[in-house]
DNA sequence: CGAAGCACTCAAAGCGCTTTGAAATGTCAG
DNA sequence: CTGACATTTCAAAGCGCTTTGAGTGCTTCG
């Protein structure tokens, strides 16, 4: 079912059809209910390419992954972000999709998707330091908002990220003021941005607190469980251990739990941890007082966030960069403490 | 850069330009090599929408989830799925369309989806035990493939499934032999149609194993670790408890395991577990040696299996129902050991 | 009463591509 | 040299929609 049959069985021209189902004012109210019944009992929606080739807009939103961080995308706060950024999508008639490009510097995959012109826009996800990529989201010429941000770059593009600094200085401040001295960060690849400025955060706080950095203490990684168990057990057979980890997500902690777990140490009392929380549906921090301490960032509020950012670009391409910043918050839970420091290694004493 | 600009710059016809570039033969190669370069150095890629509308197929994939299953959109097993499928896609310049859709009664969303024609097939994710779905999806005229299966509807359609039946059978007559009898299932919603077939194949092991199935020791819920932990702490504190437990997934796996160290119960020797496990890159079961014994079926697979089928079910319309039912592999691990009965609680003794 | 204005409707052009059917060119046997 | 045939190229139609510019039939006003 077209447009041209259904306009011939109700006996009207198509740009009438058209015009009366697109709402505009040029047809009388008569003739629309009659065009919306016929529509309606016929079952009749309008082919997406056809509307698309003919307005110029596609009604879609690429999200993007470079491939050298494919890696990324099997992370599941991706899913909370995409829940939330396709009810934001749905209420406009916005569909999704999903891609994962070539972003290596000789590569087109970028430009390619502006140039097929089967979204309207884009959001980018989980950038590096890797401001070539900019350039070329630039030049694809559609609307682009990152989720996260380049590192070194001017922020003159629009972009949603959490306050990455702000909230790890809090907590680095907070157990400095437990009278921790030692304190590790486990965090993702040092190559993410969201990585370095959380470092960034952690080593300013310190500084400020009178306590030099160790880079001995910071152990990036992939943001696994995994990653989390083992960093957590390095850290533990350091000579001079930690007495509190700040752990760059609740997955990572999980992990951080059960190397704990292993050694017979007590969260919250023989090691402090405060960990990052995206606040995923899949994993809740405890019940109603959460396990960990935890910087709160729920992840769907992100993806709500940079899906109505980029259709508003969209409606209106001159508005000059948006940035907006998610401050995480600080909520208390078990796995902090007053620092006791950890016996030392036997061999060391 | 359009079709019709690039004919003109290189002197030839749009109609040549189309062929060179798609490969059609009737192009001499001199020509075609001509063209090909005068693309290449003008960034020319077809437009998508013009292409599809032309050509009739649209170049994308649906993947959809019925809202009201809005919450297993969530589950991180959906990223490895989205990237093996999206590995597969790639290869055969397909796009991937994510989807929430209304799947209730009177809905027309799926419909929809056939009728706008922005896809030219369709992965319809988790099905509930309601076949009118699987009505809708047929109506479509579109492909589709379902990841799972509909419960009480004849096979009569694509999909790709694992053995849920024979992997859990296979796990409880593994407990059973170890001597354990009461032996639990912590399980998906009841609505799920994996988790029906699980509990099935429990319950059919134990009935052969001459272990009457107790309905008390089989939880439903969502699958998470919160859940995990929920669900043990109840069994444990059964008048008679498990000294075993089937779990669906390493996620709620691991709210199992924080169970047992809050009770200080070691797995393996106080309480025998063994997990369905999907092997998701973001969790690791175990190192070397897993953790958990588990049944293991790598979720990748899965969409790669799945995108692979769809793309030969577009490519030959005309094929018969295929369904693909994948093998979980009994992995040993460290959780699983012979029947202690646990001490009974103390108000019983 | 005729011109002007209004409300409504329509035919046709165009979005950028693929593909059909025809034309131009080249090749070769007779 | 001609006709038959293969090779290469092209103009034009069409995919299904939106939107422009042009009507059509009424009402209203000078």
């Amino acid at each position: 079912m077209n447009l041209r049959d259904l306009a011939r069985i109700i006996g009207v021209s198509q740009t009438t059809v058209s015009r009366a189902l697109n709402g505009y004012p040029e047809v009388s109210a008569a003739t629309r209910a009659r065009i919306v019944a016929a529509a309606r009992e016929h079952n009749y929606r309008p082919n997406t390419r056809a509307a698309g080739l003919a307005t110029g807009r596609s009604m879609a939103i690429a999200h993007v992954f470079p491939v050298s961080l494919k890696a990324e995308m099997v992370n599941p706060i991706f899913n909370d972000f995409f829940v939330g950024a396709a009810e934001v999508y749905a209420e406009r008639g916005y569909d999704m999709m999903l891609s994962v490009i070539d972003d290596s510097p000789g590569s087109r995959a970028v430009h390619d998707l502006g140039a097929r012109r089967s979204a309207d826009g884009i959001i980018f996800h989980a950038p590096r330091n890797d401001r070539a990529v900019l350039e070329q989201l630039r030049a694809t010429g559609l609307p682009f908002v990152v989720h996260g941000r380049f590192a070194d770059a001017a922020p003159d593009y629009h972009w949603v990220d959490m306050n990455n600094r702000r909230a790890f200085g809090q907590a680095t401040a907070f157990l400095a003021d437990l009278g921790h001295r030692r304190i590790a960060l486990i965090n993702g690849h040092a190559s993410m941005d969201f990585a370095r400025r959380r470092r960034e955060g952690v080593f300013a706080a310190l500084r400020a607190a009178g306590i030099a950095p160790d880079p001995d203490l910071v152990f990036n990684g992939e943001m696994t469980e995994f990653h989390g168990f083992e960093a957590t057990c390095a850290a533990l057979d350091h000579a001079d251990p930690p007495t509190a980890i700040i752990v760059s997500s609740l997955i990572m902690a999980m992990g951080v739990r059960r190397a704990c777990d292993a050694r017979g140490l007590r969260l919250g009392r023989d090691l402090s941890v405060i960990t990052h929380d995206d606040v995923m549906s899949f994993f809740r921090n405890g019940g109603d007082v959460p396990d960990f301490t935890s910087l709160r960032s729920p992840i769907r509020d992100h993806g709500r966030a940079a899906a109505t950012l980029l259709l508003r670009v969209i409606d209106d391409p001159s508005l000059g960069p948006q940035n907006v910043m998610l401050d995480a918050v600080f909520t208390l839970g078990l796995s902090t403490g007053p620092a006791h420091p950890l016996p030392r290694k036997r061999h060391q004493g």
